[in-house]
Order: structure tokens, then sequence, then C-alpha cells
DNA sequence: GGTAATCTTTACAACATCTTTATAAAAACG
DNA sequence: CGTTTTTATAAAGATGTTGTAAAGATTACC
């Protein structure tokens, strides 16, 4: 299993962060640990995590006041783990944005499952995983990319940034959509970042890297991948 | 609560069936219900649901071969609902392709948590703006605006201009209400800002910039885009 | 532990856009 | 019809944004 897919835990319990880290690292998830909400919170922002598993018992904050804060800009799964078991704490976590609710003790099997149906909702677009404009092709099944068939040789977030300019060809995306997507959210006050691998991206695939015909500039709002 | 989504109910159970069957009714849903898998497969074809609702013990054939059937096609949220509570079937019809797992009996409000939160995940995109003027689009959720289907390329004020007077098509606008929606208040008095852009745009999106078709000047007052 | 690759930061050059100015053209008005 | 006001257009200068190379920092890998 080379998933390399981040998943962010949020707990404060030792037992359960050590169960979670053996049995997630196990399936091929790499793992970040936060203690507390405020952690949480940061290391959210700025590792960009596939996958959020919260606890509602934290010790600063109330798991559900950061279920919220989450929820303001992070769009992907969060799943809540939890000793408290009453309805209105199911109802209010998900209504609050959670996708899924396990109450401690959980078996570790079913989460596992979970955290795969989670993510699957995610990963489904990839249907479409191969992309063709003019000489350029982008397998995202193989994580391949060529250039007049020749293989070209990208960095992991070179490549990152390469497959979400084409998933959104013919559209404008801004720099903090870029940034937060590739980054993380804490990253979206960094548009120079992103200019200097537009620039390193331009040098592998474009013929002209100066008279870019694939990564278009749109001055003063972000980037367009042309069709 | 005016949902109208329609939910299918695979179920057999009789005081399930009624259950559910008034507790999502009251929630503003459209039910359907299927007392066996055959026609459980008949209705989620013929109906196409927002969501089904599907029990693991039916008469006629298991209910994971239905979940495996169903998501030959059928894309959108099924939630399990079973009496079997091993870790083995749970593991199974969530690797099968189901979004959540409930065990019976189930509390109603968790469930129809768990219904919006799956449901949500689906709702969320198309708010897709789109003007079209003759020959002229304007596609506000892509950022792009095309001419005779060929790409106009705007400066970030141009196009800010351009869709503000497309979305009052029709409506003279006065230079002060557009110098305050695009520059802001403290340009009020900068008409001639306003016209070197109006201009600008003429030449990109006219066919005759010196005729204009879609920016008719109201003298003395503003501009109109029209219809 | 050392080496290579990648990421991050800095500095400045190149470029695009915005703002201002000047002048011509058109419209409004008596 | 002539005068005044308003609008259109081009172009130059000012400003802001983007591109690029390269050095320092960090990370990954052997």
């Amino acid at each position: 299993m080379e998933n390399k897919e981040t998943i962010l835990i949020i707990d404060d319990e030792l037992p359960i962060r050590r169960l979670l880290d053996i049995t997630l690292g196990a399936n091929g998830y790499n793992i970040i640990l936060s203690v507390n909400g405020h952690e949480g919170l940061v290391d959210a922002a700025t590792h960009n995590p596939a996958l959020i598993l919260l606890d509602l018992g934290l010790p600063d904050v109330d798991g559900q006041e950061i279920l919220v804060q989450l929820r303001e800009w992070y769009q992907k799964p969060i799943i809540i783990l939890s000793v408290r078991n009453s309805e209105e704490d199911i109802v209010k976590a998900l209504d609050n944005g959670a996708n899924d609710y396990l109450t401690k003790p959980f078996r570790a099997g079913e989460l596992m499952a979970r955290i795969r149906a989670a993510l699957r909702i995610v990963t489904k677009s990839d249907d479409n995983n191969l992309f063709e404009f003019g000489s350029l092709q982008i397998d995202t099944h193989n994580h391949v990319v060529k250039k007049n068939n020749d293989l070209v040789k990208l960095t992991a977030t070179e490549y990152t940034l390469l497959v979400l300019m084409a998933q959104n060809a013919g559209r404008v995306l801004t720099h903090q959509y870029i940034l937060k997507e590739v980054w993380g959210y804490g990253y979206v006050e960094q548009p120079q970042y992103l200019r200097v691998f537009i620039a390193q991206l331009r040098k592998k695939i474009e013929d002209e890297p100066s008279k870019p015909k694939y990564i278009i500039t749109e001055s003063g709002i972000g980037y367009r991948f042309s069709e």
C-alpha cells in the first residue's frame, strides 16, 4: 500500500495516538499528530492533509469549535472520534460539517474502512486520469508526464501543481486557490512560491517558456491552463 | 423544509419502513419504498434517487450483493442500515462502496444528520453563472470571456467592469455607481477613468468599437449594457 | 554522515496594467 | 448654427505585478 496520503490526527489521548499512528502508518499513510485544538488548526493549515481525524474532547478548545473553524476553509473529509455518544453531540458534529462520527472505543478495521470510504469520494473524480493537451500527456493514474512522448521529470510539488491546473483547464485559478490546494491554507499569502514553481514548470513543459502555450498568466488574478 | 430530494429505502422490515417513511417525510424528502433487492435495483434505476438507504438483510438477495450491483452505475450516497454489527460486515460494506453504515436500532436524529452530511457533499457545486449576449459569452464561474468562441483577454479591472455591466444588462448605470462598484468610493469623481476603460473594453468585445452594440453610452448619465 | 535533490528566500529585470495628459470627436443646448 | 459640455481615443509616464536566476536552507536518500 503506497498511498502517501497525509492524515492529521488531533487527539490528546496517548494510547489512541499510539494506536492510530501504528495502524495508519501500517496502511501506508503519512501521519501528523497534534495534541490540542490550536496545534491542530496550525498543522491543518501548514500540512494540507487529505483527511483529518478529530477528537471532540481536547484539552484547550472544544472539538466542535475546532471543527467549525476548520470548515471555514478546509473542504476535505473530517472524521470525528469521540467518547461522547449522545445523539446531540453526533448530530451537532455532523451538521457542523463532519463527514463521519465514530465513538470510542472503535474497531481499528472499521476506522480504516471509513477512512477509505471518505477518501474515495474525493479521489472518485480520478476516473478521468489521462489528460492530453497537444504534445503534453499527463497520466495521473501512473503518475507520469510526457512531452512529445519523452518523460518529463517533475518534483512532487511541480507535479501536484500541474495536475491541479490541468484538471481545471480553461478556468482561471486565483493565486490563493492554487496556494491553498498545493501548499495548504497557511501559504495563501506567499504568491512568490507560486511564481517560482510556475517558472520551473514552464521550463519543463513549454516549448518556449517565455511564450507559454499551456500555463497562461492572468495578471492580478492567477493562472489558467489553456485548453 | 422543502428539500424535495428523493430517497430510496430498500428494507423489508415493516416497522423500520414505517418509521423512515414518517421521519424522512417530515423532513421534506420524497420517499420511495422497495421491499426487496430486485425491486430496489429497479426503483434505483427508474427514479434515480439522491440517496439510498439499504438494509443488508433482504429476503431475496444479500444486501452486499445489491450494493455491489448498485455501485456499478450509481454514484450518489448509499447508507447501510443493518442489524449486523460485526466488523467484517461493516468493513465489507464500506469497501463495497457504501458511504456510511448504521446499526439497527438507530436514532432517528442521527440518521437524519448522517443523511444531511452525505447529501451535502454532492450538492455543493453548480452556481454556474453564464451570460450570453449574441456572440459574447461571460462565464463568471470560470472567469472566462469569449467572443465567437475565441477567448478574450481582459485585465482584472476590465473584467470586473464587464461583469458589473452584464449583470445589470438593460439598466442604465450612472458613472458614479460604476466607479463606486469597480474602483471604490474614492474614485467617484474620476469619470475619465471610466471612459478609458470603456474604450478598452469596446476595443476587445465590440465588432465596431466606434458603433458599440453592447456598451451603450447614455450621455450625461452613464452607460447601459444592451440585452 | 555526507551528498544530492528540492524547497525557500532574495534581488532585480522584464513586463503588464493603471493613471494621467492631451486632443479630437460627438452630443447637447440655446 | 455655433458654442459648450460631454465623451472617445491614443499615448506617455508611473506604478504594480510577474519572471528568472541564484544563493541559502532544508529535506531525502544512499
